[in-house]
DNA sequence: CGCCGTGTTGACTATTCTCAACCCAGGTGG
DNA sequence: CCACCTGGGTTGAGAATAGTCAACACGGCG
């Protein structure tokens, strides 16, 4: 339950990344061709890098917007509490995601950001995202895209967690990330780097921790995966989409652009 | 559980609305001043009025995109259904809401939505949201805030089925469909119209019917809510709002353009 | 008049939570 | 080098929350 303080140990650095492998940039293109002059853009907002370790806060509730924070390199998710500490995960936030891109057109956090792992984040000043949509039209289709995104994720969870049950939800949000994960390049065979505890997965999935202890031992049992040391390994992709009525359409995966 | 087929009794008329009562405009303006040549844009794209009856589907998964649908007048719904028939509500949408502005930018719809009551919906062509991201950028970033809104909320969902007991979550819902509508001047004092039957007050807060009728007995018997006839009567805000857990910043409520 | 959709109730069941104990591995300090 | 501490993970027992099934009530409508 307890995420930690923000610790102010995050540490500045130059961003050295060019375009070509530039997180957001990738992300971007599998929406859209993006103009050279849209990708130096992009390069040259994103040049602040700011250094996060596990448990650290990136941006909090009740925040004004510094910036928007891209994250880079790490695992981190959005959540929020309710006054008697209960908390629920809204979302995992994955190399080449935008952590906040709402803040700058909604001035302040309505929940809190944290890395799970050290993590990797540019900070995107406004004024930087002001000139993209004053300028660029077609940049700005694909950000407001991969918000989108995100909300058809968002309201996947709220399936999962309104229709599924304890067995059918975890199955799901390991298939979720899985895709997602794999998307990026941050799978290794069928398997992929699960940075969390048996509490925060229950913060996920609005479950106990102790059920979902329960329920990791039955996902066991019936040969769908294996958990150890935070590695996830799914054994039979196609039996734990089944047992999750898994369907990928809403991660809308292959581009779309119209 | 059942939606009703999509009945072709769609009936296409014009909307003659002026600027300055257009639902969307008013909506929008609560983010940022739009120019005259913006709201005449509005106006202009939304000429094509069609008509559907209750339970009739407006959008269905799967569907190309016709259009971002804007609802003039009623009540509408998102919704999913798992393959075994368990529905899911996702979204209840009311005048003035864009019922799927992602389609344009997503190509497919990953849900369906259906009106709960008999609904007037313009259909705003593609090309006018292409035409209003290339020449409009303030109206983009208004456009762009909606379906940022429409996040927060969803989000607020996934705290509500993932954190909440069945008490605080109907509780909740009852709040925010309040807050809401109020804002667009939908409220008779504290009561609003609900169309809902209990059945689908289930799908939306992932209870069953059965659970619902004896919780909302419970908030009757708390002096909280009356409901009769589908008219929600809120007989103690403050204190319907203690028992959600209910706090209204994720609403974003009053004006925030930066 | 009778049917159908919706709301209500009771009895029973299933799922999930809570509490408490215990285990184990890794890190720390003596 | 070892004792201890701490943060996960695991287990059992019992309780609470919510679901299922079945019956019945009620009102609108053909």
């Amino acid at each position: 339950m307890a995420m930690g303080k923000t610790l102010s140990q995050a540490v500045e650095a130059d961003l050295t990344v060019g375009a070509s492998t530039h997180p957001l940039i990738r992300k971007l293109s599998t929406y859209t061709k993006l103009s050279a002059e849209e990708e130096t853009a992009i390069v040259d907002a994103s040049t602040k890098m700011v250094s996060f370790d596990a448990n650290e806060e990136i941006a909090s509730r009740g925040d004004k917007v510094r910036g928007v924070n891209l994250l880079l390199e790490g695992f981190a998710c959005r959540y929020k509490y309710l006054e008697d500490g209960r908390r629920q995960i809204l979302a995992f936030l994955l190399p080449g995601d935008l952590c906040d891109l709402h803040v700058f057109l909604i001035n302040r956090m309505d929940h809190s950001i944290a890395a799970l792992v050290p993590s990797k984040v540019a900070m995107i000043a406004p004024a930087n995202i002001l000139r993209f949509t004053n300028d660029f039209p077609n940049l700005t289709r694909a950000l407001w895209w991969t918000t989108l995104l995100d909300e058809a994720i968002t309201r996947e969870w709220v399936v999962n967690t309104g229709q599924r049950t304890a067995y059918e939800r975890t199955a799901h949000l390991f298939c979720e990330l899985f895709h997602r994960l794999r998307l990026i390049g941050r799978t290794d065979g069928n398997s992929y780097r699960l940075p969390l505890t048996q509490a925060a997965l229950g913060d996920t999935l609005g479950l106990s921790s102790v059920h979902v202890n329960r329920t990791l031992q039955e996902l066991r049992r019936n040969g769908l995966i294996s958990l150890r040391n935070s590695i996830l390994t799914i054994n039979n992709l196609a039996g734990l989409e089944r047992a999750a009525l898994f369907s990928r359409d809403y991660l809308h995966l292959a581009s779309s652009a119209g």
